[in-house]
DNA sequence: CAGGAGTAATCTAGTCGCGT
DNA sequence: ACGCGACTAGATTACTCCTG
């Protein structure tokens, strides 16, 4: 599969935890990106950012992330957003961000979980221009970027880490690793997900999802087997051969359990 | 069916303001 | 004061739809 060039879209909004939020409960079925630009400006929910802003908001950074594949993201998530800790909701965004954002997806992978895994307590800015700047010599981008875009680019990187619990907020340079563990209801989520997009079980254990966690195969397959445990599916590993008995019809149905917690 | 006007989506960078 | 990250908007590219 062609791989989605870097972009700079990041620096329309990093996080946007409570934005998104607000924009989730206001966003309906089958709603495109302009007609919840239209009832957010109307909503008064947003006093404090100009039209233009509200604009990027939504368009370069809820739509991509939440709207794609029908809106199913923003279906689940609202429905989701309500019943959940916003611990667990961000883990959710994590995913459906970095698939938006391949290089904010390849930053977690190759570089956070290797600061990770190498002891160290920190990632810096310059850890970060470091990837940056690779991935550009590597022609990750269709071009290069000016200098501030570099710096600007790399600093959203951690920036965005930081939003979504995986590194220390604040304003600095170089930011703290944060305890970062996936919980059951993303792993759960992220299973069925992938289960339902038509991916074969093995395969599933395999998904580059799991790495933005840290996870490999066999981290996956002990993930399933807590889920197992609290009933949410069944598993039978024999080897190198995993089979999961899928215990809910659809994505709907697991929505609905997991929101009761 | 070519071309082009109008519009939407996407990409990039300038600038502002806050916290240290 | 200054560095960093956030906000905003201009520039560019892609798309749509109309007209001759």
């Amino acid at each position: 599969m062609e791989r989605a060039p870097y972009t700079t879209q990041l620096q329309a909004g990093l996080g946007l935890v409570n934005e998104t939020r607000a924009l989730l409960e206001l966003w309906s079925p089958s709603m495109s990106a302009s007609q919840l630009h239209d009832i957010a400006l109307k909503s008064g929910r947003f006093p404090e950012i100009t039209a233009r802003r509200l604009r990027n908001i939504v368009s370069e950074c809820f739509a991509p992330r939440y709207l794609t594949a029908d809106g199913e993201p923003a279906l689940h998530l609202k429905k989701l957003s309500a019943e959940l800790p916003a611990s667990e909701l961000v883990q959710l965004m994590l995913i459906f961000t970095s698939r938006a954002n391949p290089i904010l997806g390849d930053f977690i992978r190759d570089v956070y979980w290797a600061r990770y895994a190498g002891g160290y307590q920190e990632v810096s800015s310059d850890d970060a221009r470091a990837f940056v700047e690779r991935g550009i010599d590597d022609g990750k981008t269709s071009k290069r970027w000016s200098e501030s875009t570099i710096r600007r680019v790399s600093a959203y990187l951690t920036g965005c880490c930081a939003d979504y619990g995986l590194l220390e907020r604040g304003l600095r340079s170089s930011r703290r690793i944060l305890p970062f563990r996936i919980s059951a209801t993303t792993s759960a989520y992220l299973a069925y997900e992938l289960h339902f997009r038509g991916i074969g079980d093995n395969a599933i254990l395999n998904h580059d999802d799991w790495k933005l966690f840290g996870l490999e195969r066999d981290d996956v397959l002990e993930e399933m087997k807590r889920l197992s445990l609290k009933g949410l599916i069944i598993i039978q590993s024999a080897g190198d051969v995993v089979r999961v008995g899928w215990k809910q019809h659809d994505m709907e149905e697991l929505c609905d359990v997991l929101a009761k917690g």
